[in-house]
DNA sequence: CGAGCTGTTGATCTCAATCAATCTGAGTGG
DNA sequence: CCACTCAGATTGATTGAGATCAACAGCTCG
């Protein structure tokens, strides 16, 4: 049983064709990582193979980039593992993280769908991995299949409501809400016992994501801190106070 | 042929149901309503058909609220003429138009496929028309017909795009540029020869739809009119030198 | 003709960006 | 094992775009 070689990376200039006899653990892998998006999980399995036949495993080394703005956009991305950063705007206007995409998450739908050029940038932020399935080919399945073409369509408007969420908060919120709020949303009660948000990124990019600037943001932290709210060590927040912290979106 | 009654206000609260009878009127105007949506345009004519069946026709006057935010969704909603505005936002926090919708545009997507409440509050600022395609139609038709789903996941796509172009707008821009390049999207060459922006809404609804206050739009207006790049008259601006307009995006 | 919106203008304020030094700490090579 | 580096984070000083508050002007429509 030793075709491991299936295991090494295949990059996006290796159309992986060639690994073809070895179908089999191939795509049960893709199809592993298929099942890990929440829309796709009700599919059949039928269509689920269907879906995994030609479809291509990349694995992308920390920082390598996946597709550049306003760049012809293969097809599809599946984030089996790891971390993708999808952001927006140019080097003279600056840049807007948008996304963190883990496991699960799915990158350049719109552009596929709609047959364009990608609109934000993607960036390995650790070593992962992403299925990729080509526009040909899921124009295909999703043809054959309803339930595919609904689940695209579930994945749509689920992102549409994220990007609405966001636009909200950006419009309707302050810097400061908005820190706060990413701090609650995000802690979870880890096995220590108290309740913790671990930042999946570097905090500029954690910033950049919440739209102010790196200093704002540790000013904001430091902030917190003095006011008993939460205790912070590297990229682990620990909340201490957490009704204390709901009531810090104003400043001191 | 007088079946005038149709073209009567019917209101959300009467299911419509009652006009069944004279069904054939009745569904070639939605059908109608249907066919001015762009990604509906392709679709097959049974398809069409299919989808009118059941379908309400709502008739809304100046103000009216489609739907409020938070609240259930009943369906899709198909603009068939007239301007309604979505937003976001609360009474305490303040609003933000997020999108204003016009003939072949359509609302609440997220809220039908996703099955959750809606996120915005949708208004009518002039008199309008909308077809509802409640959600249990929408999805019986869709599972039948890939190609309606497909039309589906396309009109999530499009509107994700729109949000992203949105957010990296209010992310990267300032006011100004904001406004200026809302001002040059939107010309259009009028009989009278000058190019001219004709606004779709009161100013402060412009201004909130830019992420702007009232006071600031009106400012920078005037700017821009001291800079000699355009002419105000009302909602009708006519862009006196774009070259100057696409410049003056920083303040004089 | 006055009541009520919508928009304009003026004065002031403030949040958060920007600019500019440090500081810290995880690698790295000697 | 330690000095060096260099990216990331912090801290301080300053600035400014745009919001806010307030007053007023125009128009429209009863």
């Amino acid at each position: 049983m030793n075709m491991r070689d299936d295991r090494l990376a295949i990059r996006e200039s290796s159309p992986a064709m060639s690994v073809r006899p070895k179908m089999a653990v191939h795509d049960l892998e893709i199809v592993s990582a298929l099942r890990g998006v929440p829309a796709l999980q009700a599919l059949p399995q039928a269509v689920m193979t269907r879906l995994a036949t030609g479809a291509i495993r990349l694995d992308l080394i920390r920082g390598e980039s996946l597709f550049g703005a306003e760049a012809h956009c293969a097809g599809l991305y599946v984030v089996a593992s790891g971390r993708i950063m999808l952001s927006v705007g140019s080097a003279e206007a600056g840049h807007k993280v948008i996304r963190l995409a883990e496991a699960g998450d799915i990158l350049g739908l719109s552009a596929t769908l709609l047959g364009l050029d990608t609109f934000a940038s993607a960036e390995a932020l650790v070593d992962s991995t992403v299925v990729l399935l080509t526009r040909e080919t899921l124009l295909d399945r999703a043809a054959r299949d309803v339930s595919l073409a609904l689940a695209l369509a579930n994945i749509g408007a689920r992102q549409s409501r994220n990007l609405a969420i966001d636009l909200e908060s950006v419009s309707l919120q302050s810097g400061r809400e908005r820190i706060v709020n990413y701090l609650l949303a995000n802690a979870a009660t880890g096995p220590a016992g108290p309740l913790t948000v671990l930042l999946s990124a570097k905090k500029s990019i954690i910033a950049s994501r919440l739209s102010v600037t790196p200093e704002y943001f540790s000013r904001t932290l430091h902030e917190l801190i003095s006011a008993g709210a939460i205790a912070v060590n590297g990229r682990q927040i620990v909340i201490l106070d957490a009704v204390r912290l709901r009531h810090s979106d104003h400043p001191a």
